[in-house]
DNA sequence: GGCGTAATAATTGGCGCCAATTATGTTGCA
DNA sequence: TGCAACATAATTGGCGCCAATTATTACGCC
């Protein structure tokens, strides 16, 4: 093993990385992303850093300033309905595909998914809780047949949380989005589509409302100030 | 003016110029984009000119091969059919917005653009049925008031064209879509959402069938050999 | 004469340097 | 004392060089 920062295969993935840092609220909306100290925190050369930020804004997880640098994309309410509404549009269509493509063993991966989200909203941390979750929708849109389709919906859905906190608001929520869970899992015993439909459209809805919910003050901090955030990483 | 290459300004601009040469078909499905001569033709630095690609092969609208370098991304039958199942989901969920937003203005420009596109179908190059082809949906999709649905549908119209021939393989798939174009402006006048999503995805079926039926044979040569571009730049 | 192998040529891609630009701190003046 | 302009510091971003990898050609061997 050599000395310099990481391996060439692992370029591609830091985007992934600082994408994940963003989703765990890492950098907040509307904070600078410097480039010095990316390079430090994730041990990489300026240069997959900024190849790293490029593909991010062109994903616009992140947003890009010409001359000031790249900042975490504020999202405003009107574009925070827009990706609901379109997400809505994809993961309802998605419905009947994954009612057709669903397996047993499948059903039973996601039953297992389900549970150990149950478990993790009583005894887990956030990002417990957020990767089951990711796990299980990841899970479920794979089989709908459409590779497109569930490419799509996946960028969607980075770029909603890539701002706003949907690493529930509340625990009512984890709660609800707990029970949706298991009511999608019953959908799909069943094989009824526009149940599933009706119940993926509730789960946006209900998740994107709470998060609208909770105003975002626009923080145009020019300086990033270290570590100020009060969750656990 | 300087001697440089080209202004700062213009380095976003430079993939959106390859883009349009490889839908203009300049290069061809499978086909090897060779920096050297990129950098030549477009009149860019090798940096801006790699940029370029990288932030294509994000898009999907070329591959990228590590140590071979990047072509143009050739497009095989399931995901063309994904693409096309997708955009139809987008694009006829569209319609009612398109309808509760036009006015008058709009549905005069858009019946300006149709009846330019009958023009171009007699007497018009391909570029130019496309562009005019291009506004008109675009301008369509514009008022649907939602820009993020309107991004994605771009996106992956975007996308298909990159490989595949949209610039209409049959004279009868232009009457068609002739056809099309002023039978939708009817359905804007009369307001029938229903009406236009069912014009919306019988056109995206029609052409992209049309497409599906020219096997594309898969050309594996490492080498591009200059401009073997039958068709008018 | 065909095939495997080594040398050569061409292309990609990692990386660091420095100029351009912007933010910050300080000084002088009204 | 407040404001404006200047000087300084920090950050971004353009660009070219060269190493690493791969394709191509030529040679020798079976």
């Amino acid at each position: 093993m050599t000395t310099r920062p990481i391996r060439h295969r692992e370029k591609r993935a830091l985007a992934s990385e600082i994408a994940q840092a963003i989703h765990m609220r890492a950098y907040r909306p509307g904070e600078w992303l410097r480039q010095i100290d990316l390079e430090e925190a994730f041990k990489a050369t300026r240069f997959d850093v900024r190849s790293a930020l490029d593909e991010l804004a062109v994903r616009k997880t992140i947003e890009h300033v010409p001359n000031r640098g790249y900042r975490v994309a504020e999202i405003d309410l009107k574009t925070q309905r827009a990706i609901r509404d379109t997400r809505i549009i994809l993961e309802t269509a998605a419905a009947p595909g994954i009612v057709a493509g669903i397996d047993a063993a499948t059903i039973a991966r996601l039953s297992e998914l389900a549970d150990r989200f149950s478990q993790a909203v009583l005894s887990g941390t956030r990002i417990e809780q957020s990767e089951i979750n990711s796990a299980f929708h990841h899970l479920m849109y794979a089989v709908c047949g459409n590779s497109v389709l569930e490419e799509t919906i996946w960028g969607l859905r980075d770029r909603s949380r890539g701002s706003s906190v949907t690493v529930w608001s509340s625990h009512q929520a984890l709660l609800n989005s707990d029970r949706d869970h298991h009511a999608m899992i019953e959908a799909l015993r069943a094989g009824d589509a526009t149940r599933l439909s009706g119940l993926i459209a509730h789960h946006i809805v209900k998740d994107m409302l709470e998060t609208e919910a909770r105003a975002q003050p626009s923080t145009e901090t020019s300086q990033s100030r270290g570590n100020e955030v009060s969750d656990e990483v």
